[in-house]
DNA sequence: GCCACTGTTAGCAT
DNA sequence: CATGCTAACAGTGG
């Protein structure tokens, strides 16, 4: 369930817990996980240090000494988490970075095994289309960058919030609240937007994101930062994974439809279809 | 056991 | 080009 919030908080436990430290070494355990590297794999990394940790959209960048660049997506079930050494392993662990410390040790864990890594010499932004092709940032872009990103899409708004190309970070869970704290249905045409609505959109986006990074993300299955903390936003959901039960603001039941091929919950009372759809 | 469903997105069809 | 559907995988719940 990694989307931005729960990424910025990986970002946030992991980057002072392993800044500055040494790379040791780092064990491939599910060889498809290294989508490209340079030749020789991750054996580059032995030796550098860690010089920061942010993130882009939903992906994880660690930087290291050399102009090495380790970039992460977690996809659905993708897990970054500092370890003991001797701390047992389990089967989805796809990934060991030890450090030449002897403190803890850094791993990727996967169920589903859709996440990716890439090794990156060089800046990534420049030297990868999975981090080139993002969007802005939604919560740096401005209310006309927003509405030119908008402008002219005919598709319907949970789609385009969902598309990493037209904004990036937003996935099913925070798409869903964007659009009930924002009050429009998510089969809206963007092109039926007045300017209202896309102000309206343009807030509730930052304001539901900053307020899912103050708790720490959702925690609904899987996710943990980088300590093995839960977060704490899914107490605050209020369409998401709650169809049929009444509305916070009205008390209609909370409806439940497939939209862009995800479920997508909405108050059908709250969130009125505009006659453009 | 079988089937439907799940937080993502690349790749393909329209 | 823009848009929409599906598969990739593993696990869970009905």
């Amino acid at each position: 369930m990694p989307e931005l919030p729960e990424v910025e908080t990986i970002v946030r436990s992991l980057a002072p817990r392993i800044r500055g430290r040494t790379i040791e070494r780092a064990e491939l355990l599910f060889k498809p996980l290294l989508r490209r590297a340079p030749r020789g794999g991750l054996k580059i990394l032995a030796g550098t240090r860690v010089l920061g940790v942010r993130r882009r959209g939903k992906m994880i960048i660690i930087e290291c000494e050399g102009g090495l660049n380790l970039v992460f997506h977690l996809k659905m079930t993708g897990q970054l988490l500092l370890a003991d050494d001797g701390a047992a392993r389990d089967k989805h662990t796809r990934l060991v970075v030890k450090f030449s410390d002897g403190g803890p040790e850094l791993r990727f864990r996967d169920i589903r095994k859709f996440g990716f890594l890439l090794c990156i010499k060089g800046t990534p932004e420049g030297a990868c289309t999975e981090l080139s092709c993002l969007g802005p940032e939604p919560l740096d872009i401005t209310l006309e960058g927003f509405r030119r990103a908008l402008q002219r899409r005919k598709a319907r708004i949970k789609g385009l919030l969902l598309d990493q190309t037209v904004i990036a970070g937003i996935g099913n869970i925070y798409a869903d609240e964007i659009l009930f704290d924002s009050g429009i249905h998510p089969v809206t045409r963007a092109s039926a937007f007045s300017k209202k609505d896309v102000g309206r959109l343009w807030e509730s986006t930052r304001k539901i994101l900053a307020l899912a990074i103050e708790a720490k993300g959702s925690t609904l299955r899987d996710y943990v930062d980088a300590e093995g903390r839960s977060g704490g936003f899914q107490f605050f959901h209020k369409v998401y994974d709650r169809e049929g039960e009444p509305c916070v603001a009205c008390g209609t039941p909370v409806n439940r439809i497939r939209v862009a091929g995800r479920s997508s919950s909405f108050c059908p009372k709250c969130q009125r279809k505009r006659r453009a759809v």
